[in-house]
DNA sequence: CTAAATGCAAACTATTTGCAACGAT
DNA sequence: ATCGTTGCAAATAGTTTGCATTTAG
């Protein structure tokens, strides 16, 4: 646990927003003027491989980090980008009983207008 | 609806499987050589757009191209990368009955050991 | 004829990697 | 001393874009 991957953690876990590596490595140069954007990427790789952090793969958008590893879902506004948290809903049984298939894993991003939104479109 | 559009959404529409569009543009220098890679990124974004075909986001992997439009969901062998279709089965409603919001759509990619891996494994 | 699409090449975004120097044990 | 990690820079993968030319309607 080097003082870059400390402070890569801290600055995930501090946060209320699911951060890319970019957004990461720049709040990790105001600390650390020095680090490499290479340590960002490499640490966040080391880390949500040994689920202290999980990545999450958008589509046509650069990975964020999520400091909850337990489960839970994200749904994403198609208006503002906005990214929010959704308690877990057991959707691993539910697909497994569909299927008849034993999932491992799944990766699911919800699309939806946020309340936001559907107030400036209205 | 040009020759080069119609030979991609050919080469799709007689594929059995999700080709990437690196795939997509090797194949269709086959049959005409001076296609430009431009070109075949071009057309798959607008007919994914026009939903013609659909755009299959992976994480981690370059996007794939199914050219099936009606629900269905796909699933990954996590050993062999080999990835399946599975028939739909009404997750958009299930979702919007456990969390309570409007779904617009969603992104989904199951993981699993496929048959022939389990019997390799065992 | 003319607007849209192509081919080509260069640009771009996100990420990974090789390597010499550094740092913790 | 040693082995993993860093910083740096160059490389890579996937995709997009500007522009002059060609093509479809």
């Amino acid at each position: 646990m080097t003082k870059q991957r400390q402070l890569i953690l801290d600055i995930i876990r501090s946060s209320t927003d699911h951060m890319t590596a970019e957004e990461i490595f720049f709040e990790a140069k105001q600390i650390q003027s020095s680090i490499a954007v290479g340590t960002v990427y490499r640490n966040l790789g080391l880390m949500a491989e040994a689920e202290e952090i999980k990545r999450l793969s958008m589509p046509n958008a650069p990975d964020r980090f999520d400091k909850t590893t337990r489960p839970h879902e994200h749904i994403i506004c198609e208006h503002c980008g906005k990214l929010s948290d959704l308690p877990a809903f057991n959707l691993k049984d539910y697909i497994e009983k569909q299927t008849g298939v034993e999932i491992l894993g799944y990766d699911l991003n919800l699309r939806y207008v946020c309340d936001d939104c559907k107030k400036i479109e209205a």
